[in-house]
DNA sequence: GCGAATTGATTGATAGTGTCAACCAAAATA
DNA sequence: TATTTTGGTTGACACTATCAATCAATTCGC
């Protein structure tokens, strides 16, 4: 508890961040979620933007981009143009309103940047973020079956046949109350 | 994109690091979500443990405390004693049950920190560490009205009166799809 | 002691995040 | 052309997170 663990220590600045961020944009009267902002952010400053490249640098579920960029549509901050080099996907603009909410929210987050590092060095904040960036690459590859996100990054990764969700394994137990339970049984 | 940002790299790293350890469990047929595997680290290793306390340890509120203690209890994993000192609260124990828990999966989130570290110094880690708790609480404070876990923290907290959730404000829009959407107007 | 305010825990409601699986149409490939 | 792969969508579900209200036990101030 005193010295905190790597883990621990992971999980609360991300926390910290998210939060943060959240209450912010909220007082800003700005109800954007964290995803949204993100995705966002990426329509704004990609070069030929699609959700599946979107999909690829969050490393995220390209079923949630899509809701997520569905919702973005319908807000009026994107828009979506026919890709002409190829049929199936769409390049992604921000709309005017997009750009300016992109510009207000990036104000917004650089002051909880500047906060969350008013009394860090230039060299401090760098290093942390190298090592925040290897440790991200150490746990990239095999594990994780290739989602999308995770084409043409020539890993090993060596064959994943098949995983199901739970299918028949005996174990089987906690997994949060979902209001009402539905299993409890224990392995070990 | 290249040159990543610090939220960015903060994003990226606590997501590998949630999404690897949860993958990591589920193969060992263990399946305890994160949440659940925190709270059970807390009353495994936390003096005179109550859910207030995981609640404040955490950072979390503390109605998914007790739904994620009540899981535990559920599959047998904790037990809950009265509390001598105070009626109201009750004071957490592991079960043999999660205390073997708590040893297969320390020793998973060990191969998982093993592997997110291998290439660094210590030295480098306890940097990252240090900072990232320093990040923390510098976003600590103010912001964030009082839920439970923010007292006696001797913050200055300059008065925050009523905080409600969108009662009226007019801007009011993007809000993630939950499947049917609610509203979509946008501010500006 | 007594009433008021506070605190520990619980419950309900709802939002946001993350992923898998199935599917379709377009594209790449063989 | 037949097959496979890819970009995107939809459905279903689990996990994470927070707020608000409630209740009982406790503490505070008189």
């Amino acid at each position: 508890m005193q010295r905190p663990s790597l883990s621990h220590a992971l999980q609360q600045v991300a926390h910290a961040y998210r939060g943060h961020m959240a209450q912010t944009i909220r007082q800003a009267n700005l109800p954007l979620p964290g995803t949204h902002v993100r995705a966002l952010k990426a329509v704004c400053y990609m070069e030929d933007c699609t959700a599946q490249r979107i999909a690829q640098r969050m490393r995220r579920d390209k079923a949630q981009i899509t809701r997520v960029l569905n919702d973005l549509l319908e807000s009026g901050l994107i828009l979506k143009a026919c890709n002409p080099a190829d049929k199936r996907s769409q390049l992604l603009h921000a709309t005017p309103a997009g750009e300016a909410m992109m510009l207000r929210i990036q104000a917004l987050e650089q002051q909880t940047l500047a906060r969350m590092t008013r009394d860090l060095t230039q060299e401090e904040v760098e290093h942390f973020i190298r090592i925040a960036w290897h440790m991200t690459q150490n746990l990239e590859g095999d594990l994780h079956q290739a989602t999308d996100w995770r084409l043409n990054h020539g890993q090993t990764h060596t064959a994943h046949p098949a995983r199901h969700r739970q299918t028949s394994g005996q174990p089987q137990h906690v997994t949060r109350d979902p209001r009402r339970r539905r299993h409890s049984g224990l392995p070990g």
